[in-house]
DNA sequence: GATGAATGAGTGTTCATTCAT
DNA sequence: CATGAATGAACACTCATTCAT
């Protein structure tokens, strides 16, 4: 069997958005430079460039790139149920297995988008747009169904994500809770909020 | 009697603080340019050495004042009560409150900690900490009285902040929503979280 | 007396311009790099942007300098009679003048049109046709008042311009001619190229 | 008979001539890249390598080969007669027909001597005067046969040369004349600067 | 205090050139 | 022959920082 032509030059390109991603998350994009991101991947500044085409339009491709994996590993990890709260929990599981795998990936999928021209900011906060609106859906069905009371569910999206998302920021597997425990205590917080309450 | 000398000094520090708080929150720390600051407040860029010793210490100070001023401005409104539920949508107004009126200041804090030295790192975070356990007592209060029932007190104070924070993403008020509704759908929404609900 | 504050700057621009004129000639624009330019002064090469804004936008104020000079020179030295052929002499001494003195200018004035944007180019070239009208009003008066017989002024205008200016790639005042011997012949060559001659 | 065998790679080669003529016509030799020229010919840049020795090498081969082909036109089309007045004509319709049938050659040609090492420099600019030498001979040929009276053969050529070569500066085909009507005019003024005229 | 001027280290980027495949 | 990939040296340009005035 013929070796894969030209192969090396596609590893390479993967191993360079790898340690780009960790070198944004450490130092953000306008911290990290192109001299040590080549050093890395055991490469000359120069021959970065035989694998992308400006820094910034790098980050750009890295950033969609990370919107596009999370949404298609939603994809191919669709929940089968069409209850509601099922579907929710699938999402929540999902969302904080994601998140705390892919630390730094959603660190600087949040926070490089400022680096972005307006036409890639577009971009990227439209496939974040529809990450948003999987869980906004599974709300507004639940609503629906008469199985949350929700004021708004908007803004109820944006609190779950937020808190949801918040994870990454202290989460550690080696810490004291296991990945399985942090997800009980957050599905049963999530659970909670969508309940209505006994009025105060 | 205060004395008039040398205010003009202080003013135009704030200035700086001011300007370089909004660029930061724009472009990042390493994204700021002193001589675009400078032009900010009407100096050349060599000037602003006689307010500011360098950029990264300048950051620091940045940081630490927001954090002391954060927890400053919580001391000055103290709730009077020893009620945890009302010390507790009352530390929930005044976050949101906080965090929505200096948005950019919230930001960069949670943002820039990344471009400190250990030293500094370490002196912002302590203050960060600080804040946080403010909820914590909160909720660990709370709880002892058998007001609510947590599976995991730090873990819900580290869901709530996640939470409460993120509005400054979102929020604007200009939009559909008044700062009123918002805090009463927050502490609705926080709320729920903490009673027990019925097992699903 | 109190001495030029901030002269300095001014003196150290021109030595910038006049160096960067000599290597320009030598080595074209893309040829000359800005570390030995400002080496030529003196300075590291980020100084040099205390006085310049871009490498190319230096050009064409260069060029376009160079222009202005050629033509206010001439504004200054204007011939005062209205006799076609004082006029034309007038202008062939100024020319052979200005263009063996100002070799440098001259030359990079005709080459370096190319380095410069599509909008620079069209003021540096209105300049340049400014210049030539200078001759071509001159040929056209002798012609109307019967003094020559020209079978196209345009044309000739150009034939002259190209003959005089080609001094410049040869001519060296340390050679066999002196800079007036040169110039009386080719006050007889202009001559003899504007009179009718005897059909062949 | 020829065998096409070979001719293939003979034939890029003048492909790669041809296109980097047009491309240091329009960007100079410092800036034309190898890049582009081998897009140009359809290749990637190494592939150049198997055509071309090193960028300044190739460049003084454009330049003596033009002048070659130069001097070997001539050659081809060497007026019979031994009058000087017809072989003078000769002469300037063959200079006006090549240099502007071949505008970016001549150009470059003149401009980029200066990219050339002294050894270069020096092989190109001894064809140069080869070429200027067959005017040269054709004028003094004239002035001894009494047909012409010139003050100094030597500058009347570079006179020459500097306006029949100026044309490709401006004319172009699509203009006002066509090439014959050119070359009548420039015949004509030719023949004018040659003749004694009247003394002013 | 404010400024103009200088600096040095760094930044992203380009490019001629080489070479294994 | 053609190519992808690599390289090193260079490039224009930026910027935090210093300092005499």
């Amino acid at each position: 069997m013929a070796r894969p032509v030209g192969s090396k030059g596609a590893e390479t390109l993967k191993s360079i958005r790898k340690a780009a991603i960790t070198r944004i998350y450490q130092h953000g994009f306008e911290g990290m430079n192109l001299r040590d991101l080549a050093a890395d991947v055991s490469l000359r500044v120069g021959s970065l460039y035989n694998y992308i085409p400006q820094k910034q339009e790098f980050l750009a491709s890295l950033l969609t790139g990370i919107m596009r994996e999370l949404l298609d590993d939603w994809e191919s990890r669709l929940p089968s149920t069409e209850d509601p709260q099922e579907r929710l929990l699938h999402f929540v599981r999902f969302h904080i297995e994601w998140h705390t795998a892919r630390k730094e990936e959603v660190f600087i999928g949040n926070m490089e988008l400022r680096s972005l021209s307006a036409e890639q900011h577009k971009q990227v906060t439209a496939l974040r747009r529809q990450y948003e609106r999987l869980l906004q859906e599974i709300l507004a069905d639940g609503c629906e169904k008469g199985l949350w009371e929700l004021a708004d569910v908007r803004v109820t999206t944006f609190a779950l994500l937020s808190m949801l998302t918040g994870v990454c920021n202290w989460y550690s597997p080696k810490g004291r809770l296991s990945q399985q425990e942090l997800i009980a205590i957050y599905e049963d917080l999530v659970l909670r909020m969508l309940k209505a309450h006994s009025p105060r």
